[in-house]
DNA sequence: TAAAAAATTGACCATTTGGAAAAATATGAA
DNA sequence: TTCATATTTTTCCAAATGGTCAATTTTTTA
């Protein structure tokens, strides 16, 4: 039977677990929930089917339990961003944040899309209580930046859209970034490149 | 056997390929290639599992011919840019055009995020030729109207990655937009701030 | 070191799924 | 109307896959 606690008891189920919730991200990642198999993550995990269901009771808890922990990983970044910073500071650096988590953890991104992409079954509930608490509270903080001149008047939540979207745009959409520019631009630099813009541009777009 | 011509010869032909393909994108579009069945394509359109087989030799052609559509409707509007008119205009319009196309086409943008997500084994041909051909010779018009002066400086392939980037957001993450607006700013109306937002954000950005 | 507990494996099974074959029915041209 | 062709359905099958179970091996504990 399966495993049941939540935190391991013995040494070999920590790191047991460690391994299939690593291969199962690459797995996962790679070819979304339908199109991994409980095999392909067994093999990448080094062990057998059974052995992987010693762990955990079903592919669904693999999944979810991916799912569970990439939520607080994502939300750190926007957590950081400090009311009594320097707006601009605090906003190029969430921008610097957010791209060096498109190059360090692609795959922990593209679990992400893929969970928004189909409508979020295991994530709507986070999203609407979580996600959107903390998305207000920021906005707030923006909007007070706005308010005391700081910045450029623009709606906080569509301005923090974007951020994600630019940013994780180089994690998801990664083979048609480096397919467009290329092998010569399309080298490991792209991600400097694209933070370089990224700041420039918010900056512009942000003085007041 | 399936059959295997381009053009559809009789009405009938005509009328199913269409009938399955516009299911196939509503299926594929909501769960992925491996997550979707032909048993639920052929539910969807309204006839028999051998019976869409005689029209698709397999799941796999269904899938390579809507990508094979979406690609041309996905270029066109970046094509229409036009090195001839007024920059900022140019670029608004494309954003408002790309906006309207997460609105209109969202199953779409969907099925071409899946298959980005995915290391588009099916489009890399195509992105490494028509698309960076395209993208490149955009990219030299915008260089053209920074070194008149016509724009601010930066670079245009990443630019151009910040349009897709915060344009396609609004449909392939639809379900956490909607989530964080709440039910209230979530409506329709997003669709219409989001281009507001992105107009005069790029403008400002863009202005020399 | 011996018993108990934990970990691993091989064999197996039921279901789902992609797809083939052939027979039956509908459609359209002459 | 008749015949050829196009379309549809019924039936079926093999492979893939999620998951179980009992037996075996390894590790830990007393």
């Amino acid at each position: 039977m399966a495993i049941v606690q939540t935190k391991p008891k013995t040494r070999i189920q920590a790191e047991n677990s460690e391994r299939i919730l690593d291969a199962a991200l690459e797995i996962f990642s790679e070819n979304g929930f339908r199109g991994s198999t409980i095999d392909q993550i067994a093999a990448a995990a080094g062990m057998s089917k059974p052995n992987l269901l010693y762990y955990f009771k079903n592919k669904e808890e693999i999944h979810q339990t991916l799912i569970d922990r990439l939520l607080k990983i994502w939300l750190a970044p926007l957590e950081k961003i400090d009311e009594n910073g320097d707006p601009m500071t605090e906003i190029t650096g969430y921008i610097r944040r957010k791209i060096e988590m498109s190059k360090d953890l692609p795959r922990e991104s593209r679990l992400f899309a893929n969970e928004m992409l189909h409508g979020a079954p295991r994530t709507l509930a986070k999203l609407e209580g979580d996600l959107k608490e903390l998305v207000d509270r920021k906005a707030e903080v923006i909007n007070r930046w706005i308010q005391d001149g700081k910045i450029s008047e623009c709606d906080p939540w569509h301005l923090i859209f974007s951020i994600w979207a630019t940013t994780q745009h180089y994690a998801d959409f990664d083979v048609q970034v480096r397919a467009v520019l290329g092998p010569e631009r399309g080298g490991e630099s792209r991600f400097q490149d694209a933070a370089e813009f990224l700041e420039t541009f918010y900056l512009r777009g942000l003085k007041p």
